[in-house]
RNA sequence: CGCGGGGUGGAGCAGCUGGCAGCUCGUCGGGCUCAUAACCCGGAGGUCGCAGGUUCGAAUCCUGUCCCCGCAA
């Protein structure tokens, strides 16, 4: 099949892999290069990186439906166009240009987490079980018909990075079974029930500041769903604090809502609304991210203050 | 030239109004103890990121360079 592949960050480029493996890629598609890191200086996308060291064209637009854009896609008479995370919308008309449609590798099991996060949503909601689905686009936001699915297993102690890796790969494998379905024309559709679906909103930085009269599990859920981005987040006497990792602690003692009950080596022990949270480890602005037994080595971390 | 912080024994930090390099932890040896990650005694370990400059003398001031990090994207 000749494919046109539209996708942006590490996550679509094993879905890109995947595609190049069986059939040809005739163009991909990503976001402009963009301002990145401290320098200001423009990045290319890692699709675009896989794409050229692949000697495939690449186009960057702004916008994707602008007509020439269209005319530039219809022109290319693709098969298929597959869109892993690749920021844009695409519009009716450019859904209607392959003959075999426009598939889209998610990384949730649908209807569940539809939107741009899933992977940090599905963790921060506490869920066990997760996933990658591939399915056909249509113009609502992750609700087209169905295609393969495959579950993966969320261990408790795991974060968001750990989890992006895991469904990276996955999502490769599933578009590997994807495309051979479609290729040989034995593709099944299932429709999505959306009295089962969920929404997965776009993280921001307020997402990370936590609640220290929330439960245990929510807290510690929101600390490992947001890692490694955006980071949850609390005060500490006036600078921000960022938790990357925290367990729930077996302690007796009891304060406060974000109060500091005890510092040693095997942790922070903050309470929170049901019990209390053992920050494992955490970063302060200007400086390196290290474990509470580190941290301790050189700075002095009062009992008693509050956090938030 | 987007803004800002920092590079000091294995780890985390202090020292930086220039004058013999310090703290906590770890490590090594010894002691106490039924025992211990606890406690006591003692020791090892640093060209203070790199290169120049100012000075009688620089971790500390100046210049250049490399690397790391926070914000912002």
């Amino acid at each position: 099949m000749k494919i046109v592949f539209m996708g942006t960050p590490d996550f679509a480029v094993s879905s890109l892999e995947a595609c190049l493996e069986a059939h040809e890629v005739i163009a991909v598609f990503t976001q402009p290069d963009r301002p990145k890191g401290r320098g200001k200086k423009l990045a290319p996308p890692p699709v675009k990186e896989k794409a050229l060291a692949h000697g495939i064209d690449v186009y960057q637009p702004e916008k994707l439906k602008t007509p020439e854009n269209v005319e530039l896609l219809k022109s290319l008479q693709p098969d298929l166009i597959v869109v892993v995370a690749y920021g844009q919308i695409l519009s009716k008309e450019i859904l209607g240009i392959p003959p075999k449609g426009c598939v889209n590798v998610h990384a949730s099991l649908l209807p569940k987490f539809r939107g741009a996060s899933p992977i940090n949503w599905c963790i921060v909601q506490g869920e066990t079980v997760t996933g990658v689905t591939t399915m056909f686009m249509d113009v609502g936001l992750d609700t087209g018909d169905m295609i393969d699915k495959v579950e993966v297993e969320i261990s408790p102690d795991m974060n968001a990075g750990q989890l992006h890796d895991i469904l990276m790969e996955k999502g490769g494998l599933v578009l590997r079974s994807t495309l051979e379905k479609l290729d040989s024309d034995t593709v099944e559709r299932t429709p999505q029930d959306d009295a089962l679906s969920s929404y997965a909103p776009l993280l921001d930085k307020n997402t990370g500041v936590i609640d220290w009269s929330k439960s245990v599990e929510v807290i510690v859920n929101q600390i490992r769903g947001l890692n490694p981005w955006p980071v949850a987040v609390t005060t500490f006497e006036g600078s921000k604090m960022k938790i990357y990792a925290a367990l729930r602690a077996d302690k007796k003692v009891k304060g406060a809502p974000g109060e500091i009950l005890e510092v040693s080596k095997d942790g922070l022990f903050v309470q929170a609304g049901d019990g209390i949270v053992n920050v494992q480890i955490l970063q302060f602005p200007n400086s390196k991210r290290m474990h509470i037994s580190q941290y301790i080595l050189g700075h002095e971390v009062p009992c008693g203050i509050i956090l938030g």
